[in-house]
Order: C-alpha cells, then structure tokens, then sequence
DNA sequence: TACATTACTGACCCGTCAGTCATTAAGAGC
DNA sequence: GCTCTTAATGACTGACGGGTCAGTAATGTA
C-alpha cells in the first residue's frame, strides 16, 4: 500500500522544513537520517535533494523559518511598549517561552549549542542570525531600564545574559531530560521562571523604591 | 616507526579516561569513534574494549570519575562551613566554576545533556549519580539560609535552580559556542558570573537589612 | 633455554547513512 | 487520447565505525 505519487512543487518545501524540524528536535542534528524526513514528509529521499542541496542547509532552513522572524517580531514589541523597562522584559520573556521555550523551536538551540564543535560553519550562521539579534533586543530593553533610573546601572549585556540564561536553561532541560521518562527530575518550568524573574529583577531594582511588580503571585 | 608493545595492566584504566574525555570535550559522545580514544591512549581499538566492554561503559566510567568525586567533596565542604549561608553559596559556586565549569570536566554536562535523548539509558544514570545529589548539595545551602532568617523563604529547589543556571548555562556556552573562532560572541565569564550572582544574591536577601557582600568589586 | 600465561594487536565483519542518477509517471497543453 | 516536461523515485555507491577474535609477543617461571 505505497501512497499514490503526487507532484506538488510549492508546499514540499514547507513540508520538508515541518519534518526536518520534529526530526531534529528528537534527535539532533547529525544523528537525524535524511532518509526519514524525507519519509515523514512524505516524500523519497531524492525528492529532499531536490529542494535542499544539502542536510547542513536544510538544517539552515529550518533556524531561519523558525527564529529569525521571531526575533524581528519582538523587536517590534519591544520599540513600541509603553511601561516600565521591568514590565517590558517580563514581557519579552513570556512572549519568548510561549513562543520558544516551549515550543519545539526552542529545542534550536540545543541542537546548535550540541553540534557547533561537529559543524563549525553553524557557529557563525548562529551567531550572525540569532545570537547577535537576541542579545541586542534584551540590552536594549535593560538600557532602556538603567537610562529612565529604573535600573541599576550595571553592565548592560551581562545584565541581559542574566536574564536568559535562566529561560534558556530552562528550554535546554525541557528538551534533554524532559523529554526522558527519568525518576526524581521532575521540574515545573512556569513556577521555576517565576521564581527566577522574581529574583533577578528585585535584584536589578534601584534599592530605596519598592520594586514595580507585574502579577503577583503567592509563591509558596 | 611502531612505538614498541607494552603490558601496562595498572596504568591502561586512566590512560584511556584521559584520552576518552579529551575526545568526548571535542566531539561528544556519538561523534567520538573509539578507535581514535585507542590511539589516543597509545592502544589498539581491541585493548580498549579489553577494560571498558563498550562505548557507553566507557563514557560512564568518565563521569563517575570526573564528576562524582567532586559532588561528594562539596558536600563536606558545606558540612563544615561557618560563615553565611550567602557566602556558602558564593563559595561551592567558586569551587564548582574552578573545579568542573572552567575545565573540561565541565563540558560532561553539555555532553549528556546533548544526547540523552539518543541514549535513554544516560538519563537515569546521570540522573541518579549527578543531578539529584548535587541539586541536594544547593538546596541544602538554601535551605539553611532560610531557616536563620538570611535569606526570603522562596521554594527551595527554585531558588537552588536560579543559583546553578546561570553557571551551568555558562560552562554549556563555553564549551560550544566558546569553542569556535566566532566573530562578534565574546563573553567574559568570570565578569559575567559575578554580575549574574551578585543579582540572585541581592534578590533573595531579606529587605530590611542591607546585603551581606563579600568581597565587593566594583562593576563596570 | 623452554614453556606457559596473558596483555595486546589490527584485519575483518556487518550494519548504517549522505548523497547520486537512471528511470518512472503525473499532469499540462493540445 | 497522445506527447512532452519535469517532479518524484529508490536502488546504488562509497565511506565510515562499533565491536570481535584469531593471532602475536612481552613477561614470568623453572
């Protein structure tokens, strides 16, 4: 019973970008054969070829889809807020897990941070297209912060790494031993963001007003 | 020019951990071929798998070497400190980053957590042997803090999470992305990780008292 | 020196997988 | 229906790598 042979030469390559990323969430990169995504696509392996010269470029293909866009969109979010810099950032944060952590395409950076040592042209690609642009939209919103006197004024860059760092693990971990059925590492990740946020924002508040919160929660 | 055969039972075992974590740091687990762990031990393929029976066995024998060792040190370290809980945790934060984050031992926690999920049976056991004893070690510094009053009473294992992120995401970036020749991704980590405690730090303190700093640096 | 033990070797087996290309057939135009 | 273009196929190739095992030689013993 071999599906019917189809010509559809628009959506394949959209397809094919669906696959490759399920695909490489599961597994990684160099460990993803071409012949499955092929076949989840529903497609031969050959067919794969013909819209992408390479897996290396497929995989391209796929960080570009799904994160490059996303950045530009909240760096629109972030130019026309209104609200205190704290606010902003709780904001961004959120937007980035809902839309990225918790999604598969926050299993990207796994899959990047995992294999650049294997693949040392992704290095750079990251870097220009995500890293760089990501970074900028965070400084740019604690800059905003220390400039209106909301914030401390620490370095600006190892403030907004302070900020990611916690989210980014936190998506690490959801698609490493999150995604195994293991015995005693059971983590809530929304709780653990909270508590994190919380901390590292009260930390970044000038000391003698009392801290603008957004939503608070009881946290037992 | 064959460098002459030698019977050296004792010293094989350590010779190739060495040689194994070296590779494992620069390939990771998958991409490391055994042959090359052999060879790098100044042995044949066949005299590796005479002393670990595979691949896996082998990767196992690395972490409980590396890293096994080093938690239960820490822990007497803990047992025995006098001091602030503050200044507890700034201290195993130190000794860890000197220890595991900034060395190749470091890089073991990239490794699993980039391929758990192809090997399922290295969530359990790194799990078990890693995870939850070190997670008790932080936790129980936490909890400390609380109980005399020093630190805000937050969710334990939340707070625990927030201090071991921000290091660990450290040692992951190192070891991958900071292992490329990358133009424009340049970190400085010491500088970083102290902005990033000195936040949690402050965040966790309870208000109406004034920080316990140790050792105060200017920033910036 | 002769023999026994065993640490060590590396050619080999066999499954895997990225990428190719000669062949096939879907669908458009007439 | 017939023909032509080209999307799609999948058998094939060549390289690779984990693990094995029959054989080799270093060392101990008498």
């Amino acid at each position: 019973m071999v599906a019917a042979r189809q010509r559809r030469k628009e959506t394949r390559p959209q397809e094919l970008l669906d696959a490759a990323l399920e695909l490489f969430v599961e597994k990684g990169f160099a460990a993803t054969r071409s012949d499955e995504v092929a076949q989840r696509a529903g497609v031969s392996k050959g067919t794969l070829y013909l819209y992408y010269p390479s897996k290396e470029e497929l995989f391209k293909a796929v960080v570009r889809h799904n994160l490059v866009n996303l950045i530009a969109e909240g760096a629109a979010l972030s130019q026309s807020f209104e609200g205190t810099s704290s606010d902003l950032l709780v904001e961004l944060i959120k937007v980035w897990w809902e839309r990225v952590g918790s999604t598969s395409a926050g299993a990207i950076h796994k899959i990047v941070l995992s294999e650049v040592r294997n693949f040392p042209d992704l290095a750079q690609f990251y870097t220009d297209e995500v890293i760089v642009p990501a970074d900028a939209l965070f400084s740019g919103a604690v800059q905003r912060g220390i400039a209106s006197g909301e914030f401390r004024a620490l370095p600006v860059h190892e403030v907004a790494h302070a900020l990611m760092a916690p989210v980014i693990f936190m998506a690490l971990h959801q698609h490493s031993f999150g995604a195994c059925p293991v015995v005693g590492a059971d983590l809530d990740p929304t709780a653990m963001l909270r508590t994190q946020l919380d901390l590292v924002l009260r930390g970044l508040q000038v000391r003698h007003e009392p801290p603008t919160r957004t939503r608070r929660k009881k946290s037992a």
